[in-house]
DNA sequence: GGCTATTCAGTGCAGATGCAATTATTGTGA
DNA sequence: TCACAATAATTGCATCTGCACTGAATAGCC
């Protein structure tokens, strides 16, 4: 039977990371916020300020992208940018109205993981997750060519 | 030490699923194909021809927007559209040329799935893949509501 | 110290995307 | 049979996104 995409890895690992993404959106809904602010308040709120340069591997987004969403975030009131030491660099912060909300979102982040792997025990979570991040690594090989 | 996004399940399948993808697009680009295409050409080469209602879940991605995407197929000539039994029904189908591209893109799918397993066992690719199967499945439960 | 290269962020533009409304066809109940 | 509901696909519109380019500031080299 060869080859089934449907069984392969990159197709399931999209299918199920997709999915979730547009999951918690709807729940983000109430809060007018999306899934990409709300992955930069997550960060701001465990690694502290922030380069863009920095944020952008971290979110998995590009930078002229981040750009424009830190634009609408600080709008929103939820970051602020401020030139620091460096006169090119851009430090992205929480506000304390940013640090609310990322709050208040941090159960739910939880429950969406948790009822993703109720069928699974601590230690099979354990490793699913090292061979993600192993799996994240392993894909070097293939960035250089 | 309370929450960590980094180490939550959402983000680690993000992370890995997006990097993936964005890899992938890069050989594809040679191809002149985008990757929401290949994964239709990917998913009619191994299910047949498809309506746009049952492809949508397949690949992940809205009705409206797949309408438009094989429009651009169909200019590309890798699949065609047809009006079968019902009326309202459309089937897309690989021609013979998108056919023929699928099977060059394969050994490259492949490829990039062994260099990221490349440090686990088959075993431990087999579980990895029934796991992402079954969290998959276990989201149905916030599905509604 | 001055010139060039590098780093970092922001913008213009074109293409992709999702939601909501629209069109066309089929199904159903009185 | 006829009106109305349901299903399938398409389109309008606003937004998001990435690539390539620009602008600004620092670092490195002579």
């Amino acid at each position: 039977m060869s080859y089934r995409f449907t069984g392969s890895l990159p197709y399931l690992l999209n299918r199920v990371g997709v999915r979730m993404g547009e999951l918690f959106l709807q729940r983000l809904h109430d809060f007018d916020i999306t899934l990409p602010m709300y992955r930069v308040l997550a960060i701001l709120k465990q690694e502290g300020p922030q380069r863009l340069t920095d944020l952008s591997p971290m979110v998995t987004v590009e930078i002229s992208t981040l750009s424009r969403l830190v634009t609408v975030m600080k709008k929103k009131g939820l970051v602020s940018r401020t030139r620091p030491d460096d006169g090119r660099t851009v430090s992205i912060m929480l506000t304390p109205s940013g640090d609310a909300l990322v709050q208040k979102l941090m159960p739910l982040a939880a429950e969406f993981e948790a009822v993703g792997v109720e069928t699974f025990s601590d230690a099979e979570v354990a490793w699913l997750k090292s061979a993600l991040k192993i799996i994240h690594t392993n894909l070097d090989k293939l960035e250089a060519r």
